[in-house]
DNA sequence: TAAACATTGTTAAAAATATAACAGTGTTGT
DNA sequence: ACAACACTGTTATATTTTTAACAATGTTTA
């Protein structure tokens, strides 16, 4: 099954969200308490996990517990994904450690830097290696996932080698546009089109 | 005019192309140049070019300066924006430095923060101040929106003193759900979503 | 027990967004 | 000069995504 992309991107919020209610110690939740968390509409929760196939239970709304396992069989498939952070400065530390904290199926199982410094140090569990070491620590560990946050300098060049080893997937931190073939799946991220954008919709909310 | 949010982000995104080919000597640039760069088709760039109102001259592609000039009156409207980051961990410097390098009509004006060690430091030239100069200096400054990057147990608190203040609008990466009145423009970004999203689509691409 | 109710699940409609098709037009080459 | 070309600009179409409407159904209340 192939999930909309906007779908796959509310279910992880969702899950998210329904963990920490879990841990509050709720069991049941309806759609509109969840859509009111995410600021989305019940009407749209409740498509989404008509989407997955999973169903509630008329009046109780979801069993947080059953639905939290049913969004792990969609979104997490039968694999566990081990990923790697190339660059540990400010971004690549901060990533890190709150991928660390997350209850997820995705690991940082590695970390590479140039910085002498970085190197063989430990950070929130994830060890540093020098970035030549990335192949093979890449085959070791099965990666499939990289996370970018090097200085953009070196950006393409890593990149280039990402490729030849193989990689499936890149989230893209550098803000520079990266030349990669087509059937790599890259997501890029960059905080100032985030501002500009709410710069934007502030500015025009007449 | 009031143009798609995904125009917006776009626009955003080729401002900074634009930008990095002008650096680069380049005087004009193609649709399809523009769309490779980002992995966007010629066809939306064109569209997107022809919602803002800039025309091109034939055989020769858009004027690069003159586009990122009208790309400005749209995003950047006649107004300067002030910001303020809340929060000066790891994230919190990342973001602040990331920004000071780029030609933004936005502005991190000021950040905040309880830790002692981080009081008066100057960061980025981003002067850190402790939060409870948050009204004062948020008055002073004239300031619209506020990126939150502090520790999520404060978030919501620090959150209802921004709206008390009058803020506008929040880019928020605390990844707790916030209550916010529904007049202020939110936009919350979490990675574990993005990775997870690179994740599902990796493992489903047949 | 039956009516009122609150909530889910689903189908239908609307809105937003992306893609395609192609006309228009200056430019180049012959 | 004029045909072929390589682009842009625009309108039309298709797809994706959101929203609305409402039927179905277990639950509460009187
Ligand atoms: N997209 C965003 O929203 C956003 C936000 C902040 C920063 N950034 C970008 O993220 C990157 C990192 O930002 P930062 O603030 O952490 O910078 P930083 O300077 O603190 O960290 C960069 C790290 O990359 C390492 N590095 C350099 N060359 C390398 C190589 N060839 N292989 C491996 N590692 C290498 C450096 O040693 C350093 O540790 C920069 O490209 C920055 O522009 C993006
Ligand atoms: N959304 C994402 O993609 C993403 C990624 C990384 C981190 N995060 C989140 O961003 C936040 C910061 O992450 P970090 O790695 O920089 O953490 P950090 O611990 O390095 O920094 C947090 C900072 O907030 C400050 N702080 C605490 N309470 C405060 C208050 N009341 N007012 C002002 N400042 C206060 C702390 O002194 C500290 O400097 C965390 O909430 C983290 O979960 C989000």
């Amino acid at each position: 099954m192939i999930l909309p992309q906007k779908s796959i991107e509310r279910l992880s919020r969702y899950r998210r969200i329904l963990l920490n209610n879990l841990e509050k110690g709720k069991e049941h939740i309806y759609s509109h308490e969840l859509a009111s968390q995410l600021h989305f509409t019940p009407v749209q929760v409740r498509r989404d996990i008509m989407l997955i196939g999973y169903t509630g239970t008329q009046r109780k709304g979801y069993v947080i517990k059953e639905l939290i396992d049913r969004i792990g069989e969609i979104l997490d498939g039968e694999s566990h994904t081990n990923a790697i952070i190339i660059g540990m400065g400010n971004l690549g530390k901060a990533i890190t450690s709150y991928f660390n904290g997350k209850r997820t199926n995705i690991e940082i199982a590695a970390a590479f830097d140039t910085d002498e410094q970085k190197i063989n140090r430990v950070i929130s569990n994830v060890r540093c290696y020098h970035i030549s070491k990335i192949k093979e620590k890449m085959d070791e560990l099965d990666i499939s996932v990289a996370i970018m946050t090097l200085a953009p300098e070196a950006a393409q060049e890593v990149a280039d080698q990402l490729v030849l080893n193989g990689i499936k997937g890149i989230l893209n931190f550098t803000s520079i546009p990266l030349n990669i073939p087509e059937h790599i799946y890259v997501e890029d991220y960059d905080m100032v089109t985030s501002m500009e954008k709410v710069a934007y919709f502030v500015n025009h909310n007449e």
